[in-house]
DNA sequence: ACGCAAAATGCAAGCGCTTGCATTTGGGCT
DNA sequence: AGCCCAAATGCAAGCGCTTGCATTTTGCGT
């Protein structure tokens, strides 16, 4: 059945235990469809040989693989770490078995991705915000493969989704620095372009100081790629505008963290001389010093139900309802009141 | 062909082309061997019918992935991502995939995912370190599966490797230490058991401790998984040795980052009241303040030389050498003289 | 003992692709 | 025009597994 030093196969093992192919399928597919004593001889013999099943031939003889596939937008920071930790565990206690991939942010690449999932036998996929390409979505379809969003909720999107309102989280946020006697205020986001989060956490900055009363159109933002040196350097063109801003609010925690270090570089006091906060509260956020005041999103919450709701899709007993999460802010050192001038 | 509202297969574009299966074929992966007039025709047949080859396919017939599987022990903290990222970035550039899984340091568990990587057809797998049933050796050689293990160079091991000198890093920068006049020092390290770079950095510390006339049986070293928060509970207990250590070196930056966290808590001054290190230099150690002074190990070389072994392995044209890198020392405001007492 | 339905097992047809080998085609020469 | 060889293409045999259907075995009731 198969040659010298070479991986076992099915043949091999059914040789070996005197039944058909078949039957060895089925036990260790489907083992209470085999009577006891025939499964023990199946079973010894995989053992004896060694034999792991080669999945390519499951997945093409099943036409079904048993894996969900991920794209997130980097791997490079925390942000999507916590989810996707839970989101796998999740899988994994159901079966299924999961493959990530990174798209750097890029469009181009991410459709890369998908192909190449749905090539490699993806039954479901993970998308991170509902911006893209529409030839995707009919792609998918086409293929029959489900995708489900995630990290952004919206209800009217071609694709269901998990998440929460980004927009409305900044919103309060922004409130509750404004709350604390901020007049001049300003925001590093992460790049908006193609990124639907940070668009929306950027409406919810510029809606907080509408519905308080001040110019969205005075309020610097600068957006700057999601790492510690970027938010570091934004931080540093920001606090020279005029006023200078005695609060700056971050896209995410990991721009909050270089714009803590930045800083203390340069001296500055926070929150005494600057508040600074963040979005997501990863881990990182409570390591620089002082803490972060963010944006608590329930990343593991999420992840599960991400699972879940993917699961159902694949298996077909999908209900079609987007999922909403909530959030909530948690307030650390980071923020203080403004400095009476 | 193909039944209606299917993904398109290879006999789809064929017949839309008026050619047969191995000309699509040889004018996917081999577009010199078909003559213009025909690939053209070929190719807009697979445009029209946005025809993605299926993977499982290519695998079974080819008997080659195109693809390698790493396995490393956490995902949840970022010492393995710039190496990984590096690796991704070279295997990518040479056409392979990258298919990563973490362990979670579980013996057990790594064993299950070399298997599933071995069954999905990865060409040729990535391990960290050197510790693990040669069972393992002997399934991967049975499979013919090739497998070279990183971050730890050991020229007389079973399987070839790159990496570097855990103990002389550990050493030196041990050391280092104590020419800065610390007399009293201590150790928070990983866990040990099945780690053979925690093991080798505990006995370089040991080491220069004895070749600088301390007794290594009495300095204080606690293992602690790698997190910050574990990190951060090593300190505290450490901390109430007597005698107290001026220094605290620890087995990575995340549990140095615990530490000084800790410390900080606690109302002590790094490093006037207390110097700690770390090991591996992410991007945390400049995080942190004061930033750590740690040992810099070449994570992206390391990465990318590991992508070419193991290709040459993969395909055939390995000269059998393992490759040691070197380390250096960074040093930066955690790591102070001790208080003159 | 015998007959029968149910349980257990076997048969064999694919799944979509690659590739060695056979066949056809196309040019360049004479 | 007629040949010949190389280039281009087609044929068809797998790759290792799952699964619908057919066949055999088992266990019971009578």
């Amino acid at each position: 059945m198969s040659k010298l030093n070479a991986a076992p196969t099915l043949g091999d093992v059914a040789k070996k235990a005197g039944v058909s192919t078949a039957t060895v399928s089925r036990c260790l597919n489907d083992p209470k469809r085999v009577v006891e004593a025939t499964r023990e001889r199946v079973m010894s013999a995989v053992e004896a040989l060694g034999y792991t099943p080669n999945f390519a031939a499951q997945v093409m003889a099943a036409k079904r693989s048993l894996t969900i596939g991920a794209i997130i937008p980097t791997m490079e920071n925390a942000i999507f770490a916590r989810g996707l930790q839970a989101f796998q565990e999740e899988l994994h206690s159901r079966g299924y078995t999961l493959l990530v991939s990174s798209s750097a942010y890029d469009p181009k690449i991410e459709k890369e991705q998908i192909r190449t999932l749905v090539a490699r036998g993806a039954d479901g996929i993970l998308l991170i915000g509902h911006e893209r390409d529409p030839a995707i979505h009919d792609y998918l379809a086409r293929q029959n493969v489900p995708a489900l969003v995630a990290w952004s909720y919206r209800s009217d999107a071609p694709l269901p989704s998990i998440g929460f309102d980004n927009r409305a989280a900044m919103f309060d946020l922004t409130c509750k620095v404004l709350d604390h006697g901020h007049k001049s205020i300003a925001m590093i986001s992460g790049i908006s372009s193609g990124n639907d989060r940070a668009r929306e956490r950027i409406e919810g900055f510029q809606a907080a100081a509408t519905a308080n009363g001040l110019d969205p159109q005075a309020l610097p933002i600068i957006e700057s790629s999601y790492d510690i040196e970027s938010g570091a350097a934004a931080f540093s063109k920001l606090i020279t505008s005029t006023p200078r801003p005695s609060a700056v609010l971050c896209g995410n925690d990991v721009l909050a963290a270089g714009a803590i270090k930045r800083a203390t570089e340069m001296g500055l006091h926070v929150p005494n001389d600057v508040s600074i906060t963040g979005f997501d509260d990863i881990e990182l956020a409570r390591v620089v010093s002082p803490a972060l005041t963010t944006v608590h999103v329930p990343h593991r919450k999420m992840g599960r139900r991400a699972a879940d709701m993917l699961i159902a899709m694949v298996e077909g007993s999908f209900s079609g309802t987007s999922k909403q999460l909530e959030t909530h802010i948690i307030e650390r050192a980071s923020l203080g009141p403004a400095r009476v001038t």
